[in-house]
DNA sequence: CCTTGAAGCTATAGTAGCTGTAGCTCTTAT
DNA sequence: ATAAGAGCTACAGCTACTATAGCTTCAAGG
């Protein structure tokens, strides 16, 4: 039996992000102690590790819920998990292509900076000037 | 003069969004006409667009303040706007190189899947498996 | 048995940067 | 005069946590 502290050691998470993992449905309410604190088992401290682990491939929780779902399902089709894998995949690659579109506009202010004051200086100016803007971005450049 | 909606056509942004810039005071407050509706000048239409554009690069609203600022003072040093720029460039760096390992991770988890039930799935196995974690990683991935 | 300090508890608010909704009022053209 | 569309305020919600306050429980040492 595991308290909170370590699993929160054992897997680099916030005991009060297990705390809300369990809050919103994630984690599995677990058994108490007498006292009323939280007791895990093993197969707690699994689940709480590829969550985090999927985390940290960028997972969004609601992904992760599915890929627990299918993990729980063993008889299951693989595809499912397949294509929520690849969905992330192409997510990354259009952050990538966006954060990569950025840096060449960050590059090109700074290198054409000469310094002085701010009434001539080129980050300023490109930040300033409309024709230069990049195509219209909606989305989260995140 | 121009009403909220022009300025939200003419920049990108949307109606709320403007209102939450004037409300945490990136934005001034307008001028109102008779029935209390806002108007805008030119020089407040100037404002967003650079807002917009600095968003549109990633810089947090914070470094726009300070952007903002510089940009109301001709006489400062630009030394101070450059560094903004730089520390964003570094961030944007930042993420790409993360981004770029998870991207490395998701093609080999997906490269190594052979279909089938999710029992043998090596997305769900990889993402099961401890000993193969990425290095600790705290900060956001995003 | 008693104390003490670390760890746990609940509940709530805050973070960034918006976005959406409800229920109203204003403007403007016909 | 009316009606559509735009604007108004105020507040809730989004993601995924994180932090705080004020309390209780646990485990070890004396």
């Amino acid at each position: 039996m595991h308290t909170i502290g370590t699993l929160a050691r054992r897997t680099g998470a916030k005991v009060q992000t297990i705390r809300y993992y369990e809050q919103i449905g994630l984690m599995p309410e677990p058994g108490r102690s007498a006292g009323g604190q939280r007791r895990y088992g093993d197969a707690d401290l699994d689940r709480l590790a590829f969550i985090r682990h999927s985390r940290q491939l960028g997972f969004p929780l609601d992904a992760i819920r599915e890929l627990l779902d299918l993990s729980d399902h063993p008889d299951r089709d693989c595809g499912a998990a397949d294509s929520i894998a690849r969905r992330q995949l192409r997510e990354v690659e259009n952050r990538m292509a966006r954060l990569e579109a950025l840096k060449r506009e960050l590059q090109r202010m700074i290198g054409e900076c000469r310094g002085g004051t701010t009434s001539d200086c080129r980050v300023l100016e490109v930040l300033r000037d409309h024709s230069e803007c990049l195509a219209d971005n909606h989305d989260d450049v995140g």
